[in-house]
RNA sequence: GGCGGCGUAGCCAAGUGGUAAGGCAGAGGUCUGCAAAACCUUUAUUCAUCGGUUCGAUUCCGAUCGCCGCCUCCA
């Protein structure tokens, strides 16, 4: 039974859409301008690992990832160039993608655009008017927390604590609101050079909360199950979400909040304001694989912030690598006819124990144990020649469940040799059947060169691509 | 000032009221024509410090020291 924390309890329950057989969910994502550092891409990597584990899990899924493009920066630029906002967001969203796949991660069902849906957004900023949740001023509309008694449950602020204490941030009267608390929903945009959109309110551009909330009802309904996104975003974004969304429907918003922590370089969190944050393209150009990366960044559980160093991405490109080989080797490994009991068992003990974890609120250090006990004990009988040929599936069949959930393994390539290089190997075999080994080195040095290791295993040769 | 988190071997770290998972790096060995891969052995009497509760605490309580986050851009 798999068990999650929820940020909203602030406690670690049972997961209870579990009897439906399905899960919505919806993760906020990046702002497409904005190359998304490491740190946001360890977000996307567990909320990965959480739907992929949910599928193995047995549900049904229907996940919203949101990657805004409602942005003063975005409509002001695509306006200067006199393209659409899709013309302008286009190849950033691509290039997001092509991060997002490269890190092993399954696309969501839903990613809608915000701009596609203002009509949404303006009808729920009609409901709070209606309703006494938002009042104008000034032209735009503004959200009325007083009249939310819950606002702050997610995140168990206090706004007394702050403004009797020692805030700096408090925002002053920069603009007429009630309350300093309260925050925008709709930003009147009188000049009508300026870009924005007609609503019954006035022509304006929406808020910064606004978008997430009228999307996730709209793909997910007025209530859902869960709803994820980085530390940085329980407060204010994830709190303004829940005051919108409940403030209009009056039912709950998400049953679950999951919120990860970022990461720590040098002790010191990654953060756009510290200025040392680096992307996953800066870490791929220094030479280091994808996979070591996720590798890395699931190696501690989501909510604990993970203390990222060169040694310890090394050290991951190492692991990723014993485990790429584990799995050929298995594959490939000569076993005499029969079973071994102990082979089985450990196969399935080690599935048992990391399911245990996974179910542990997605403990992921915890699932690692079990899947490399189990490497270092095949190894260890494939070594003896104790393992045999009815034994190696049971072993494939738990490597793919750790690939399925986790994506750690890589995939296996199964693109055929050049012909040239496949000659070349056997030429080289020949050779040192006939102890010609400066030829069967020269053969390997030539095919390293072209990124094909080979190596001599009691079972024979083996290659992979580098 | 308010709210929250952390301090476990060289590094990344899991964990529990009953005596410290796992990975990386290091050392020695086995195997090998050489490599590579793999295997074996080895690395914390100890979990920031000081008290307390307990038969027993790294795990609970209190204090102290140190570090980090949110309250402000990072949807």
């Amino acid at each position: 039974m798999l068990k999650l924390f929820n940020t909203l309890s602030r406690q670690t329950e049972e997961f209870y859409p579990l009897e439906e057989g399905k899960v919505r969910m919806y993760i906020c994502g990046p702002t497409v301008w904005n190359f998304a550092h490491i740190g946001n891409f360890r977000t996307f990597v567990f909320g990965d690992v959480l739907r992929r584990y949910l599928k193995f899990k047995g549900y049904e899924l229907t996940h919203v990832f949101n990657l805004t493009d409602v942005d003063d920066r975005i409509i002001n630029e695509a306006a200067a160039q006199n393209i659409t906002i899709d013309e302008f967001t286009e190849p950033f969203i691509q290039y997001f993608w092509e991060d997002f796949d490269a890190l092993g991660n399954e696309r969501p069902e839903v990613t809608p655009r915000a701009t596609h849906h203002i009509a949404e957004m303006i009808d729920i900023i009609a409901k709070l008017l209606d309703n006494g949740h938002a009042y104008e001023s000034d032209g735009s509309i503004y959200y009325r927390i007083t009249a939310f008694p819950d606002y702050g449950k997610l995140s168990k602020i206090s706004f007394s604590g702050n403004i009797a204490g020692g805030s700096e941030r408090i925002d002053t009267d920069k603009y007429d609101k009630e309350d300093a608390r309260d925050f925008a929903l709709w930003k009147l945009v009188g000049d009508e050079e300026q870009p924005g959109w007609d609503a019954p309110f006035g022509r304006g551009r929406p808020g910064w909360h606004i978008e997430c909330s009228a999307m996730a009802m709209k793909y997910l309904g007025e209530t859902f199950d869960l709803h994820a996104g980085g530390m940085d975003l329980q407060f204010p974004h994830h709190e303004n979400e829940i005051a919108q969304s409940e403030g209009s429907t009056e039912k709950l918003f998400s049953k679950y909040w999951v919120h990860s922590e970022f990461l720590k370089i040098d002790d010191v969190t990654m953060s756009k304001s510290k200025g040392n944050f680096f992307t996953f393209r800066d870490l791929r150009e220094q030479g280091y694989s994808a996979l070591a990366i996720r590798y890395l960044l699931l190696s501690v559980p989501y909510r604990t912030q993970l203390n990222f160093t060169f040694e310890g991405l090394q050290g991951a490109e190492s692991t990723v690598e014993r485990l790429r080989n584990f799995r050929s080797t298995v594959a490939n490994a000569n076993t005499r006819d029969g079973s071994n009991a102990a082979a089985a068992a450990a196969a399935s003990r080690s599935l048992t124990e990391f399911e245990a974890a996974m179910d542990d609120d997605l403990n992921t250090a915890a699932a690692l144990a079990p899947i490399h006990n189990l490497v270092r004990e095949i190894n260890t009988m494939i070594a003896g020649d104790e393992l045999r040929s009815e034994d190696k599936a049971a072993v494939l069949s738990a490597i793919e469940t750790f690939v399925r959930v986790l994506g750690i393994f890589g995939t296996e390539s199964d693109e055929l040799l050049d012909d040239d290089i496949e000659s070349l190997i056997s030429e080289r075999k020949e050779a040192r059947q006939n102890r010609d080994f400066a030829r069967s080195d020269e053969i390997r040095d030539k095919l390293a060169a072209k990124g094909i290791v080979i190596e001599d295993t009691k079972d024979g040769m083996r290659w992979k691509r580098k």
